[in-house]
DNA sequence: GTCTATAGCGGGATAGAC
DNA sequence: GTCTATCCCGCTATAGAC
């Protein structure tokens, strides 16, 4: 619902519209005239509501962020066998960012720019809770036999690696094959099998 | 040699400060007054020398691209044993990289802001020519038994992922774990080696 | 809440003196 | 080749009418 721009009010549209720009654009490259012009407003309008531009643009940036972290968090603190957990990690990433996939490019881009502004927002979520969990648990299924022995930093940085690369090599990918979207999509959904198979023939002892 | 900054030419100077501040900063947070402060002269000869910022972008743009490309190229269509192959394939780009770790995100961000203008340049390098011999490589292999059945593109894009993801998450992981760049070099370079043996591990067939 | 008008700054580019 | 001065534009932010 609500999908109807002139239903939605004035503050929501700016939201909305602020979202598209500074993800596609980036901070630099959006200006406060084209948020006001794309959102049916004015430049006094969105000053009016959100300040700055700045203040504005921290709003989309914690959005982003909470799209990459929230259900990621949920999903790997769960029981489930190890191997059952690695590819539903997997899966529920590449389904995020299948929906979303520039918000990768834009947060590390935005936070090169602007490290000291932006990277205290997101050590305010704490993401070492959710990655020592994992990392216990590597550690006994090591133990276990069940796997092989593996530095759990190291394979979180593998898992991220292989998730967040295809969606920020997409632009430039389907250029280069010259695609359109609709088959990168496809592309991307068979090498998400390709990645989860990768992975776990990667941490299986061979016995 | 001439590193000293009075011993080059006005010319080289300010080649040399572009590509630091359009690499860090990228385009759109660069200015000719910025590029021309660093080196030591004033915005009219920037321009004297290069006609336009857009312009001077565009040679940075083309060296940044000869860095990641030109050694790889020659690496991967050598005839060396396959598992070899991978392990100096994966070398290659860590030793690029720790060398110039901000280059994949400033090229993935440019082509992402600007695709008609920059993917020409990339596809007029022909990537293909060197892919396909690695791919022919591949399905070679696998028939042989020496590795699994592997689809060569989603290995290729594993390969990327493995190698660039780690840098361009760097500034990210840095603050966010609070450690000084020569700590973040020194995980690096381990996780460097898990890399080679996580995707040797994942090739290997279990005999 | 909404809009027009404008202040005030920083950007790219160039004219013209030397 | 080099530099100063300047043009003109687009930007963020705000004042002030309604």
């Amino acid at each position: 619902m609500f999908n109807n721009k002139e239903l939605l009010e004035v503050k929501d549209r700016i939201l909305k519209e602020a979202q598209q720009l500074f993800i596609r654009r980036g901070y630099k490259g959006t200006s406060v005239r084209d948020i006001a012009k794309a959102s049916g407003t004015n430049v006094a309008m969105v000053n009016y509501y959100f300040q700055s531009k700045y203040n504005l643009f921290e709003i989309i940036f914690e959005q982003a962020l909470d799209v990459l972290t929230k259900r990621v968090f949920e999903t790997i603190t769960s029981d489930r066998p190890i191997f059952e957990l690695i590819e539903i990690w997997i899966h529920t990433y590449y389904e995020i960012l299948f929906e979303y996939p520039e918000i990768p490019t834009f947060i590390l881009n935005e936070v090169s720019l602007n490290p000291e502004g932006l990277t205290q927002r997101i050590k305010n979520r704490n993401p070492y809770g959710a990655f020592s969990k994992v990392a216990q648990r590597i550690e006994d299924e090591a133990k276990k036999g069940e796997i092989r022995e593996t530095p759990a930093a190291d394979f979180l940085l593998n898992i991220l690696s292989l998730c967040m690369f295809p969606f920020m090599f997409g632009n430039l990918a389907m250029t280069l094959m010259e695609i359109p979207r609709d088959a990168y999509d496809e592309l991307i959904a068979s090498h998400e099998k390709y990645v989860i198979e990768f992975t776990i023939n990667a941490l299986k002892p061979c016995k």
